[in-house]
DNA sequence: GTGAGTGCAAATGGTTTGCACCAAC
DNA sequence: GTTGGTGCAAACCATTTGCACTCAC
């Protein structure tokens, strides 16, 4: 267990402190699997994991608790597929951007400075001023190359 | 009416024409609104502008003929917001990626044959075979800069 | 006249919400 | 014991689809 998860669990307890809010052993569930499962996962699949530890969790639940997470900053929305949100691990993670195996689905990160400066350079010309940027990359991973 | 127009109205036709498919007013009425329109619309949109031309017309049959224009390279769907689609006009369009402004809704186009690649650097770095990507800016446009 | 196109209403599907009940502080 | 949390079912909402009818070819 690393020091990044003890570190996660910390700020999601100062967060709710801080705000009024409670604990529940739901939410404790819904942490712990999340801090245990990939760092990408959709509310569906975040919500098989827990039940294999608490059948009787609401999808609901699920939303709210994830929504929680995001607020906290613990975790990232993402759209990496029409109409499914993709969840994403954020404590101690820096920007990046992402590769997507269209094939398997797998999620890469990558950053790369040269773009992020011309993203930035392309803006000044248009007269933008950046609040955030989205750089999804689509293609066929290594084992998925076809032959 | 530029070229462009009168280049689209005949490659619908050609595409009608080659799938075994027919023409009809609602379809003739859709286009000519499409090509009348700024180049960035929704589906609702679009659907008040046919209106006013053609009162009757279902919110289906946009849907319906937006799919056909897409299909046949006249129109490209993005999804710059999540849960609404944004159609494209696609027509004697190069690839072109998109500053989009979070007060007013306005849409740019730029292309950063820098940025393009420096993706398929990375890309290659990491063992995927790009099929495509999006690479979307979001931040306030010159008209819209808080003071 | 036949197969495709249309409008309408109903379905879809991931996500959110209202509500009565339950539990953490 | 008060206030927030939970599960369930119903609501959302852009988009799609089933169906009976109409129209283009």
């Amino acid at each position: 267990m690393g020091p990044a998860k003890v570190k996660a669990r910390e700020e999601f307890a100062r967060y709710l402190q801080e705000n009024g809010l409670k604990g529940s052993q739901q939410r404790s569930h819904i942490l712990e699997s999340f801090l245990s499962m990939p760092p990408h996962l959709s509310a569906e699949e975040l919500h098989r994991q827990v039940a294999t530890v608490d059948e009787g969790i609401g999808l609901s639940t699920i939303y709210r608790t994830l929504r929680l997470l995001c607020d906290a900053g613990l975790a990232k929305q993402r759209h990496f597929q029409e109409g499914r949100s993709c969840f994403e691990q954020a404590f101690e993670h820096h920007h990046h951007d992402h590769l997507i195996c269209v094939s398997c689905g797998r999620i890469e990160e990558f950053i790369c400075e040269e773009i992020e400066t011309r993203q930035d350079q392309v803006a000044d010309q248009h007269g933008f001023t950046l609040t955030h940027h989205r750089l999804d990359l689509y293609g066929h991973c290594a084992d998925c190359k076809p032959e």
